[in-house]
DNA sequence: CTGTTAGCGCGTTCAT
DNA sequence: ATGAACGCGCTAACAG
């Protein structure tokens, strides 16, 4: 059985190809005799409509796809998650991809998928970049919703957190337990949930009357993990070292913990951590981080769901802003300076 | 623009479909300056090609299906992570679906696959079970692989781990530590590494002269965390509770740590623990496991490239199988009985 | 080197 | 309630 067509089935049930599509799709108009006939016929083939097919008469493939930077990253992988969960019971499948954080690759594969003509698209966007891209799928009216990150100047869907409020409460945390040095590790400031948060931390040394000292700001890639130790251990070779550090996620927090305890420090009482994005699966790290916890399969499911609507044109205002806040989770990564 | 056709854009170069038809697929029948009118037609119209359409006419849709019983596991993330790039790489698309498990869902999601006329797939089959589908799969000669998972009596392509002898090293790393009564919490019987892992295990206690107690062996689902409670509780409920517990995964070993800790048991002090697959990230657990480390996101790349492989009919004999070696790594979680 | 014809497998008219 | 004809967008097989 090489896969049979609407025609064999039509044929072995003795009618025509148009009676067999009524029943696949349900058309009431059809006699209860024919029905079981045609669905015997159906089994009896083990006949599997082509969906390619179908996506050509019907304009639509049913598919959608999903776009991130790092698909093994954990918060990611909970937004596919819930965007696949979402997906799945609404008929529609999953095309996913892995953009790497690279810009190009992030347009080669946007392109790929346009090509699929996938019905919409879910996108954390690698960077501020991705804007351009953005635009040209506005025009071949593509539906689409960001997630996570944001573009400046954007006016579309787009479900994220709130990273000003959650780093402003982190940091907070740290100068109401007396912190005054503290550092921030961040990703480059091309993406949305950087610039955010290092706003939220310069609101919360303001707000505690600290003066803001660039030096103490570096960058790191969560995707390179050299990058981070270099990152602490420039922090922690200054001649004035912070007491805390707050990193940008959980990613680089783990290799904020890693570098620090290589170098004999030890968490808490040496340095206090903090960091966006909860380690899922794992309470006995140590010290387990103090962080804010984020939605993340949230994230996902919200944001496919607004896409779904999109697609069916449910919904016709011009963009929709869903902010999921975050949940401070006091633990035990962070105390009092010595 | 609503999306430009091919006649559209022969139209405009003032050629038939055909000739633009060729220059996309790079014919090498086409003279230059046809081709430069062609191109400079598909830049002005923004034009992408249709892949349902392509995928229609050359009866392959240039995309392979992944199918995992959870995405968001670590271990089965860097497997699709490993088999998205490759398939990427190759200009194949990768339709991801999560079967949670669940038997009924994945032979539904393997049948959608079908309608979606994938060119293949990749399958971490749910359990045993799977059997009965893939041979319909077979029948309709759509390539597949399976990664992780076997079945009984499978006789395709196949990447796995060596689970009998991993979990035979890292029982005899406890023997070896003087051990005696070590348990095991395993997955269901009809997950085909959760048997090798058992048979590894009561070989390793047949070495060691130690007689096999069924009773230390207890069942639990890695993907629901209360039962991986239920069944550490059990175990340490004993009257004589064992001084060691062989995790059949490293999501169960969590489990089992944050459950013994809740129960003020220090590890490795007061429980010894050892598992299967490491954990990414995060090396300041504490204590951080004795694991076999398995090469995940190599166990997606080979299985993709396997696949493709049988796709282009490159390979011709009946069905490989590799097994990729752990390795084991020896840290804090295990010490000598008290 | 280029164009014509004829489908791929299905769904959408419009009849009957 | 059912069917015939046509087209979705593309390419394989032949012309020429």
């Amino acid at each position: 059985m090489v896969t049979a067509t609407i025609r064999d089935v039509a044929r072995l049930a003795g009618v025509s190809a148009m009676t067999v599509s009524r029943v696949l799709n349900a058309s009431p108009h059809v006699a209860d005799a024919t029905r079981r006939r045609v669905e015997a016929a159906v089994a009896e083939l083990g006949y599997v409509p082509n969906g390619l097919a179908r996506g050509l008469t019907r304009r639509r493939s049913k598919t959608v796809a999903v776009v991130v930077p790092d698909i093994a990253n954990p918060f990611f992988t909970l937004i596919v998650r819930g965007a696949e969960e979402v997906a799945w019971r609404a008929g529609y499948h999953v095309l996913l991809s892995n953009s790497r954080g690279d810009l190009d690759r992030e347009r080669a594969n946007i392109d790929d998928m346009l090509a699929s003509r996938v019905d919409g698209m879910l996108l954390a966007a690698a960077a501020d970049g991705s804007g351009s891209k953005l635009k040209a799928l506005g025009r071949d009216d593509v539906p689409f919703v960001l997630v996570d990150r944001t573009i400046p100047g954007y006016r579309g869907d787009l479900v994220k957190g709130d990273g000003v409020e959650g780093a402003r409460q982190l940091v907070e945390h740290l100068t109401a337990l007396g912190h005054r040095r503290i550092a921030m590790i961040t990703e480059p400031a091309d993406v949305s949930t950087s610039r955010e948060r290092q706003t939220g931390y310069r609101e919360a040394l303001e707000a505690a009357g600290i003066p803001f000292d660039p030096s103490l700001v570096v960058e790191a890639s969560a995707i390179d993990a050299a990058s981070v130790r270099a990152a602490a251990n420039g922090l922690l070779d200054r001649p004035v070292p912070p007491t805390a550090v707050f990193a940008v996620n959980n990613l680089v927090a783990l290799g904020v913990a890693d570098t620090a305890q290589a170098r004999g420090l030890e968490l808490p009482r040496d340095l206090s951590l903090v960091c966006f994005d909860d380690i899922a699966y794992a309470p006995q790290l140590n010290p387990f981080f103090t962080a804010i916890a984020q939605p993340a399969e949230t994230f996902g499911t919200i944001a496919m769901q607004l896409l779904l609507d999109r697609i069916s044109g449910l919904l016709d205002d011009a963009g929709r802003i869903v902010v999921l806040p975050g949940e401070l989770v006091v633990r035990a990564s962070a105390s009092a300076p010595r």
